[in-house]
DNA sequence: GCGATGCTTCGGCTACGGTCGAAGCATGAA
DNA sequence: TTCATGCTTCGACCGTAGCCGAAGCATCGC
């Protein structure tokens, strides 16, 4: 079996954290800049270019030069679905070490998840919101509908800045606690920045736990019915 | 993105070249001692039980203690999936790599793959024991039929001892150069045994390439035909 | 009981690979 | 042209993780 063709190398390139981060990123579907990974992985940029360059020898991501920009997207479908394999294993196993101990309930109701909201909270909305249609399934990704973006600038959210930042728009962020998806992306980060101006939650101090006020509760189930 | 499931240790586990040997080994279905994955693995039994441990604590093995021997299987289907999917992609890569450069054609042809024989004859050879029915495709890997015995015993090889063996009799193994399966597993190494004691072919020296002799390749053409 | 076998733990060595700051190329803007 | 931005290359540092030999536990066979 020493032939065959050999995961080792493949894997390895995942293996590391920064790479992972990276890699991460790139599921949403969307081409990112080398700077764009670079701050997703907490690295500075000689140490992204090096782990980008590993990355793109390993046949794993695809690279367009575009003026002075390279952005980055994955090979193809095949890294996709591998990436999607492995959180799979990664969740399951991150499944079974929650469950011993009854971790922090706070976190697992909502939580901030980079500049999202993801816990029950987090995955209620994107449901409600799908469930909608203003948010639909398409191939890589998500996208939010004609619907949506009414709903969003009714809301009280500036549509038209998705369209200047270079961030994807939506993006479907696996939960490790519900194994469900939430909301990241533009309009996820926007989401949640909207809801802590109508205060109606706080972050808790030195955690990533969100509380919601019993007004903000209320009016988050009005706002997207289960 | 913090958050979600993160495939960093996951992936580094099995990228190790050692722990993804040990891996590939198990992708069989069957469960291996830790002897045995050590072997396949080519480390010494205190590296291999380092590995074994760190596998087990990630989720990706199973153990199964019996006697004074530990038995080791793939943890669930996920896990058999996710290396499934690193394969497909380690195999394009390893396919695009070989592209530019035409490799040691000798290596294309037939080479030495840990103890059998791969390469275009391994792939042929596999390919015409599955057309006459002497090897069937089953749930979890391949199964030698009552006449495919009948064939390998005719042929030299003393199918009784395979059933002495805890090895797997038959083991479909990906072939880097072909990008199909050629045969593994305690047949694929009788067999290649058997061929090197009629002398049907000579390995070279100080490489893996296998050198037919023409009067071995005459009859290799007529015992598995195309 | 006693040795043999299978596996693990321990200690120490080594090397590979990730990391950064500074400098070097490109490309685009003024 | 000249400057600013985006990215890469270079050089050096350091930590981690793989590796083995020897010794230590278990379990089995006699």
């Amino acid at each position: 079996m020493k032939d065959g063709p050999c995961i080792a190398p493949i894997a390895a390139l995942a293996g590391d954290p920064a790479r992972a981060n990276m890699l991460a990123a790139l599921m949403s579907g969307a081409a990112l800049t080398a700077s764009e990974l670079a701050a997703e992985a907490g690295v500075t940029a000689p140490t992204a270019s090096a782990h980008l360059a590993k990355l793109k020898a390993g046949g794993m991501i695809a690279v367009l030069k575009q003026g002075r920009h390279r952005y980055f997207r994955l090979a193809d479908e095949g890294v996709a679905a591998m990436l999607e394999s492995m959180m799979e294993v990664a969740a399951r196993a991150g499944h079974l070490r929650a469950r011993p101990g009854p971790r922090d309930p706070a976190l697992r109701r909502a939580r901030i998840c980079y500049d999202h909201l993801a816990g029950e909270f987090g995955v209620r909305m994107f449901d409600s919101l799908v469930a909608a249609r203003y948010l639909v399934h398409r191939r890589d990704g998500m996208t939010l509908t004609r619907s949506g973006e009414e709903f969003l600038a009714a809301f009280g959210i500036d549509v038209a800045a998705f369209e200047a930042a270079r961030r994807p728009v939506c993006k479907a962020c696996l939960d490790w606690s519900m194994r469900r998806h939430h909301l990241a992306g533009a309009a996820g980060a926007a989401l949640l920045a909207r809801m802590r101006e109508m205060k109606w939650l706080r972050r808790e101090r030195d955690s990533r736990a969100l509380l919601f006020t019993p007004d903000g509760q209320a009016k988050f189930r009005r706002q997207f019915p289960a």
